[in-house]
DNA sequence: ATAAAACCTCCCGTAACAGGAGAGTCAAGA
DNA sequence: TCTTGACTCTCCTGTTACGGGAGGTTTTAT
């Protein structure tokens, strides 16, 4: 018979542990001074102790392993806790991963621009839309100001709903990057599909599942920096383009008069590869 | 100026959260109103709620975001922090990465064996200790029955009081298994060192970072099982041998009489290998 | 006008203990 | 035998990053 402070002192874990499990019901002493309190432990509880210690090592959760020792499980069962546990490590190591790949593409940001900070990548789910749409070619990107106020007037005619939050945005449809002759999708998320005209289609935009995001402050002409941000980040994270890019217009000409406070999200629908 | 449920849907993130965020001041709303207490939101502070996201996503801490943004550090500073949180994710996979192969050997271990989960290998620190030893080559295991008894009588005449936990245990000395001429050391932990003789010195015994250990329980025929168990655990998770095995004597022939119920722990120094 | 939705402020719970206060207990030396 | 210091006990709080819910107010839509 050990009181705490020894049997603390051969299995090498604190007295306030052994309090805990005893609290939890997880290793009891085999005897307490009914007087005193003073917790009693043989080394006949070393063995489940043992268990416990090694279950822990594994990285179970006091829970768990209450629940394999409760009842005496078979080598099945046990086998069963312990791959699912090899699944839960597995994938704690992937995300580990992922964080790893993060940090180092963003250490290298920072070595290569000039110390500013401005873009910061992060992953977010986009959710399912009703969009009412417009979708051309269009020259150059001057032209958003005329077709922008062209699908706003007929959506007024139609006393058509936006959706809270205010969600308009522009899908790019080319595989590349162009100057000239730029295949547009312009949307405005509704409450509720209305009418089609012939310029003016009301459709359903599907969710992405994960999307590579990035705010850019500042006016249009410069957005490519973001762009270019978001590639890399994709790259050094091993993420793949999995869909056409978003641009989601947050403050624009509308509301703030200076193109320095504008703001533009662009969303890169990513897949990861491999 | 969205409320705060809108700014929840725009960045795609829960109201809890926003509301917390604002508690511990990490982004507080550009305006309260006083009389409502409503919360109201600018797109001026998504790019900052992105900076937030982003590190979060990366593996800080909500106090080392508030410390990275607090003042307005330079790309050297953050790359600092970036190279700290790197080191710890890189040690957060190490060790997962451990755990897994604890538990793909657990499996192993269980499928093999069996159903008997009898032996549970943990990792320890074993502590330095001040101990009465000898030395011999015994012809075999029965002779334990003579020296232990001698070097007691010693330390009882020298009045050499026993450390607590009582820590008694044998060194094996050979770099192998043998059933006969064994190199052995028996040690017995006390409070300070004592007069040696001929046969019994004093001795510092330094402390071993990592020990893989392992219980039996039963009589000392059957330990082999016990080592068994622990070198398979020891290859399976890349450790190896770094010094020589232990065993220590928990529960035996001095206090119980049936040899079902002696307890062992044996103890091997080991290190990472690679 | 009324009802539903959105918002507010508490307060509790999470996992596995650590730290500490304040009080009782034990063993050894004087 | 007394004392002193080591040990032990039971609370209580704090940790992280919120989630859940109660109970009450405000806004919005019908």
């Amino acid at each position: 018979m050990f009181k705490i402070g020894v049997f603390s002192k051969i299995n090498r874990i604190t007295v306030k542990t052994l309090r805990h499990y005893d609290e939890i019901g997880l290793l009891k002493p085999c005897f307490v001074d009914e007087t005193t309190g003073y917790r009693y432990y043989s080394a006949d509880q070393m063995p489940r102790l043992h268990r416990i210690l090694a279950l822990r090592q594994i990285g179970f959760s006091l829970n768990e392993i209450m629940a394999a020792l409760e009842q005496d499980i078979d080598a099945g069962t046990m086998i069963k806790y312990l791959e699912g546990k090899q699944a839960e490590v597995a994938r704690t190591i992937q995300s580990e991963r992922a964080k790893l790949a993060q940090i180092v593409s963003y250490i290298d940001f920072l070595k290569q621009e000039e110390c500013n900070m401005s873009y910061n990548i992060i992953l977010k789910e986009l959710p399912e839309v009703i969009v009412a749409s417009m979708r051309t070619v269009i020259p150059n990107y001057d032209a958003f100001n005329t077709i922008y106020p062209k699908m706003g007037k007929y959506m007024m005619e139609q006393k058509c709903r936006c959706a809270v939050p205010e969600y308009c945005f522009t899908i790019y449809h080319d595989g590349e990057y162009r100057e000239s002759d730029i295949d547009v999708e312009i949307c405005q998320a509704v409450v509720e599909a209305g009418k089609d005209s012939d310029s003016v289609k009301f459709k359903k935009i599907d969710g992405v599942e994960t999307a590579a995001c990035v705010l850019h402050k500042g006016p249009y002409s410069t957005i490519g920096r973001a762009y270019g941000a978001a590639m890399k980040w994709i790259e050094d994270n091993n993420y793949e383009i999995a869909g056409p890019p978003r641009e989601s217009y947050l403050d624009g000409i509308w509301n703030k008069e200076d193109p320095e406070e504008w703001l533009t999200e662009v969303q890169i629908p990513v897949k990861r590869v491999g």
